[in-house]
Formats: structure tokens, sequence, C-alpha cells
DNA sequence: CGCGTGTTTGACGCCGATCAAAAACGGTGG
DNA sequence: CCACCGTTTTTGATCGGCGTCAAACACGCG
């Protein structure tokens, strides 16, 4: 499969995303080096791993964790289509999480060598690069939030709730498509046990907020799940991306 | 009193802080445009505010925290010299989390306006930014891991010697200085009861890994809390700061 | 002395973990 | 087509960690 170009990249499209100026599209355009495809369940960067680029989500569903020792695992929080990746990597050096798909994904690989250039040529670019990272910093604060504070029922809602509604906005689903998650993900998300997640799913789904099907979970009342969540949706637009 | 010129700046002569050339102190310093001084207890920066300004912490102690509706208070982060603050409510509009002094504190305050310079002729300033925002990303990853996936126990100890690490780094805390939490602190960002807390940090009371005083928590050995916790400190030095 | 804030302790109950096993499913090979 | 398998979902029983309630204690302060 050819790469797609960045003029033609069909995120641009998006009412959610921002639009570029002729420079800055041309910069990212030279910026992006490659292409990489991911199957399902396999690791795209591992913790501890330097690697030397930076990413961005095309298409597909993926997620960051981190592990400790005994094999105890927390996601930190899903990626879709204009999210970053590998941001802690490059800025840092050394990667503190993983990175796994889940489902097939496409990224944009850009040479961490110049993403000097960026800062001092594009400071528009820039800017976007610290808003996203600023963005990511207000999600893991909600999430802290959930899971520190929050019950089992509530934190189920608001995940999926917060999971749909983005997905939806970056084109990723459809009404009634499914997020492809096992109930094992939602548990490391929510920090429960596997048993303990399906019992609570069970109680979202017989109030018909959700569905639970083979491919993942179908949300049926989005507004529903904020509410039993108690949380409300952040609705602007036009978000930046690279 | 008045406000300390960045050039004679106390936090420069820390080994944990990188070295600014001259144009980029220059710029900083006319950046900055005064001090801001809180009491204990004292709010900052309030959740739903749009707040002017971006502030840097010069002198003392602070935490970020969101609440629930119902009053439930989850606590984000703790905040020491050298943190930025308001970074999020800069970039991307309202604040959504609130910050609080816990000890007095001296804030140095930017003009919101002026980022913009400071990212089309200071890209090296703009990279530092992004790099902290990184870096609270890193520290929010490590905090989710701990609350999702640590016992009561090994939350604690982490908690624990993670602020005493970082504060020593900054010349906050003197080996045997009180870190200024109320155990009702703890317990709000450990995402436990106030009761259970006090029965945790006792545990590690017990073990000689702490004391607990009048004036906060006695780190007597951030080793064994660490080790407790599972968890190695990240000795990496030579951050950036604004 | 009385009061407010914060720490400590005990009793009890529930949420969620753990253990165990059964379904339900798609995929594979015979 | 069917037997077998691995993965995932589902359910029940039991256990324990942590929450809740309640009350004492300690301390600084006016």
């Amino acid at each position: 499969m050819s790469t797609t170009p960045c003029e033609q990249c069909p995120l641009r499209g998006l009412k959610y995303f921002r639009d570029f100026s002729a420079p800055e599209l041309d910069f990212v355009s030279r910026f992006k080096t490659g292409e990489l495809s991911v199957e399902p369940g396999a690791i795209v960067l591992m913790e501890g791993s330097h690697s030397a680029h930076l990413y961005t989500i095309l298409q597909g569903w993926g997620f960051r964790y981190k592990t400790l020792e005994d094999g105890r695992r927390q996601i930190l929080n899903y990626l879709m289509p204009g999210d970053l990746v590998g941001l802690q990597g490059t800025v840092m050096g050394e990667m503190q999480h993983s990175v796994e798909a889940l489902s097939p994904i496409t990224l944009c690989v850009f040479e961490r060598g110049r993403l000097n250039s960026l800062f001092s040529d594009h400071p528009s670019l820039a800017y976007d690069i610290t808003w996203i990272a600023a963005s990511e910093e207000r999600m893991l604060d909600n999430h802290l939030l959930s899971i520190g504070r929050r019950t089992a029922l509530e934190r189920a809602a608001y995940l999926l709730a917060f999971l749909y509604n983005k997905a939806v906005r970056v084109g990723l689903l459809e009404k009634n498509g499914p997020i492809p998650v096992t109930q094992q993900h939602v548990a490391d998300t929510l920090g429960l046990s596997i048993v303990h997640t399906n019992k609570t799913l069970r109680k979202l789904a017989d109030r018909e907020l959700i569905r639970w099907t083979d491919k993942g979970c179908i949300v049926l009342d989005d507004a529903g799940l904020a509410k039993t969540a108690g949380w409300e949706a952040d609705s602007r637009n036009a978000r930046p991306f690279i």
C-alpha cells in the first residue's frame, strides 16, 4: 500500500481538526517520512525503548499502557486518528510506557531529527504540539479523577462515553459501530478485576445504555452513559494535529 | 517584598535545572510580569476560570485537583518550584482543574499574550515547555498506574517516595524535613478513605519508613519506600524550566 | 477552658477481588 | 460436518480490603 500524501490527508476534511496554512502543510509533508502498519495485538512501542520516531495515528485504534513487575497492567489512554504517539520518548529519551494496536492501525512516521526545525521554523506547529500535550494531560486528569473517586459503575460509564465521543468526532466510529475492546481492556483501564468489570458492564447493558458483542461494545445511549457517570462531554471543536 | 529578578533566580543555581543562554534569560525576564504570593489553603486557580496568566512556582508547595459534583475530590499532582502552572488553561482556554497552596507559595507571573512571541522567537524555550508538558504527562501516567493497579500500601509508599525525591531535587526539602500534607491530602491523592489511609500510613510508620508529625510526613527511608512500592525513582538531571 | 482541626482506633458492612467452572463463540484440522 | 481448541463472556460462592460510622484522643489557639 502506498502512503497517503499529507495534502490528501483524510483527517483534514473533518471539522474536528484545524486547517493548515500552505507552508505548514508543506513542512509537515516533508516531516513525514513514511507510514507504519500494525496488526491488532502487536506492540508499536515498547516501554524502555529509545525510538527515533514520532508518530501520528492515521487510522485505527490503539492504547498506551504500563505494567508492574508482576504483570499487573494499567491502560493509560486510548489512541485514535490525530493522536500523537511517542512524544514522551522523543522529548525526554526513553519510553516509559508501551503502545499496542487494538485494531489494524496505520501511523504516519516523523523523523525525530527534524523536530528541531519544526520548533525553529514553524512556531504555530510547535504550539500545536504543546496544545496536544496539554490536551493529553487533561484527559489523564479526567481518568485519574475517575479511577480515584468514581464507583465501578460510574467509571465504566465514563470510559465508554469518553471513548464513544472521541471516536465519533475523529470519524473512527459510526453511530452503531463497536468500540473494539475486550472486557479485559476495560478492566485494565478502570483498575478493576475482569469479573467485576463483567458484572458492572452487565448493569449498563441491563439499563440499555450499551450492548456487548463479539466485536466490542456498542454504545446505545451516550447521553445516558454520561449522566450515570456524572460527566459532561467537552464539545469544543477544531483541535490541532500534526 | 520586591520581586526576584530572573537573573538572580534561586532555582538557576540548582544542578537539577538546565542553564539559560543570555538571550533566553533576557526574554524570560521580560516575559515575567510580576510575582504572586498565596497563603496555605488559598486557591490559586479555580476550575472553570479563564486566567490570563501562566505561572511558574518559585517557592513552596501546591497541588492540582478536581472535584465531582458531590464533593469527592481527587488530587492530581503536587506542584513544586520549577513547575509550570496553568498551561492547560493558557493553551486551551478554560481551566479544568483547581490549584491550591499547601504552604505559602510565590509564583512568577507570565503574560499569556507574550506566549506567541516565546514560540516564534525562542524555539528552545518553546521546546522546554513541551518538555515540561511531556514530563507532567509522564508523572500522571505513573500516578494512574499507581491508583489503578497498586494496593493501598504500595500506593502510599509510591506517593511519599515520589514527593520526597522530587522535593529534595528542587531544594524544597532537606533530608529530615516534613512533606507538608495532611492525611486527608494523601487520601484524596490515593483514592482512599481517610480512615484507611491512616491505617495504611501507620503500617509504613511501624516499618520505620516514615514518621508522621503535626507538620506533615517525614521520610525516614526513601529507598525502603520505593522498594515497598516496587518502583525506582527516575534520577535524570537537568530538566528545563521557564 | 473551650473549640477546631487533624490523628487514631474499633465495629461493622459492602464493594470488589479471588476462585472455580460453565457457556458461548470463532477458528482449526481431521 | 464435526470434534477440538483457545479466547472471551458469564455466573455463583466465598473472602478480604477498604468504606462508613462512631467516638476518642491530641494538639494549637483564642
